[in-house]
Order: C-alpha cells, then sequence, then structure tokens
DNA sequence: TACATAGTGTTATATTATAACAATTTAAAT
DNA sequence: ATTTAAATTGTTATAATATAACACTATGTA
C-alpha cells in the first residue's frame, strides 16, 4: 500500500471529505491555512492521487471525487452518474458493467485496458 | 435539418476534414484567415455544433471531432477509444454496445438519458 | 554513505473557457 | 411588406483550468 505525502494527505481529506466532486482551484482555497499554495502543488498532488487510484477526475466537470469502490487501487475503469441539475454525482460499481466494458471489443477485435463513462440524466431528488 | 450558420460552417468544416481531434484554439488559428478572430467565436460555434450533434467534445483531451456516425442526430450516447502513444481518436458505433448502455440502471434502477464513454489502450500501430 | 526517486516550493506563463454588451441577420408570423 | 422574436455575430475584457522550469528537500534503499 502506498503511504501519501503530506500535501497528497492533506488534499486527499479534503476531497474524501466532500459531499460533491471538488474543484482545483477550490482544492486550492480550502488548503491555503494549512499551507499549500499555489496551484502547483495542488495539481501534482492531484495527479499522484488519480495514478494511485485514490481520486477519480470527472471529465466533463474538471473536478475530483475521492474513489468510494474501495477495491479500486488503480483507475482504470471508472464509471459515474451525473444529475444535470443538482450536479450530485455517484461512482457507479456495478460488476456486470464493468465486466461489459473490460470485455469490450471494438470492430477490429481491440480490447482497452482502460475507460471512463460518465452517464447524464436527473437524480431521484430532481426529477 | 439544421442549416448551418456561417461561423458555424467553417468551424464544421475544418473539424470535419481534421484527421484527428481539434482544440478550440487550433481551431481558432486555422480559421482567422476567414474572419474569426476571437475564441468566443469558436466556442460559440463548437457549443452549437455540439448540441445538434455534427460533433463530439473529447472531454478527456478538451478537443472536438466530427460525428462519425451518419445516424447520430443528437449526441446522448457517444462512445470513442483513444490511443494514449498517437491520441488517434476514433467513434465507436456499436449497436450492442449503445443498447446495453441506454438500457443501463444503476442500483436504485435509475436510466440515464445520456452517456459518453471514453476508451483508452494502443491503437494497432503503437503496439 | 551515497545514490536514486519522489516530493516540495516558487514564479511565471500557457491553455481553456465565459461574462457582458451592442449590433446584425434570419425565420416566422402577422 | 412589416413587425417581432430568436439566433447569430462582433468585440473587449476577464475568469478558470493547467503546466513549464528551476532550485531545493525528504525518503527509501543499495
Amino acid at each position: 500500500m502506498h503511504t501519501l505525502s503530506k500535501n497528497q494527505q492533506i488534499i486527499f481529506d479534503l476531497i474524501d471529505k466532500s459531499p460533491e466532486p471538488m474543484k482545483a482551484y477550490a482544492i486550492l482555497f480550502n488548503v491555503q491555512k494549512k499551507g499549500i499554495k499555489a496551484p502547483l502543488q495542488v495539481y501534482r498532488a492531484l495527479d499522484k492521487l488519480v495514478e494511485i487510484g485514490k481520486i477519480h477526475k470527472i471529465e466533463s466537470r474538471n473536478a475530483f471525487i475521492a474513489c468510494q469502490n474501495s477495491s479500486c487501487q488503480v483507475s482504470k475503469a471508472t464509471a459515474f452518474s451525473i444529475c444535470e441539475i443538482c450536479e450530485k454525482v455517484t461512482e457507479i460499481s456495478s460488476a456486470s458493467l464493468s465486466k461489459y466494458l473490460t470485455n469490450f471489443k471494438d470492430k477490429d477485435g481491440m480490447k482497452y485496458s482502460k475507460y471512463n463513462l460518465e452517464f447524464f440524466g436527473l437524480c431521484k431528488k430532481c426529477r
């Protein structure tokens, strides 16, 4: 298991406590009192946390969320649902979905080592 | 059917001819000789073209690609393969994939109206 | 101890995207 | 034809997201 560095731990804790995905500059603002002053310090920690699978980037939102899937050491197969009204994001952990996508072959028979899927719609509260 | 405005047509033609996804400022640079001078003019056309399904945004790359799927009037269900070395991007049109994802229900039984899927790996040339 | 690797701090800058406002064009409806 | 609404354009300024480059420090390990 990976032991996080100081900045990585500070930033992971913040994201992990957040009920919604956090943007890089919102993270920066929040950790300034802890001595992390520059965007680059944030982005470096984010890059590493993504790399080791502790957080995921929601690409369509440029925001970061803690991995909800305890078994997910490295982010090779991610799926999220996103509410287009309240912006609530939930990580989907469906064995059948991940199995389907991991085994998916394109028309040339190519398989891919990694995927990211984002579903959009309205959450229960918003419909 | 939608008839494109002048700026939309110029920008669509450029993206459509491009063998790879184009970024907004690369588009801007290319259309400056045609009188489109400002980023906002590009982004407005891009927004509209995405909205009507003529192009798609590759979220992980902040780049735009013409829709390869002639039946795809509106982009509610998109899937791409992305080569992590040469950055070649291909739109996947697989009836079984789109059927699977369109019908996918999360653990609360929720169905979603839209999705975007990006597969990553190495293309034939790059492996 | 030396060496490599990863992490930090800092300044500057690049890249991606939108706000706000005024004018013009287009399409449709009287 | 004339009015009206909606979409599009043009423009300046600025916001938001992300990386380059360089010097230094900590950590693990041979």
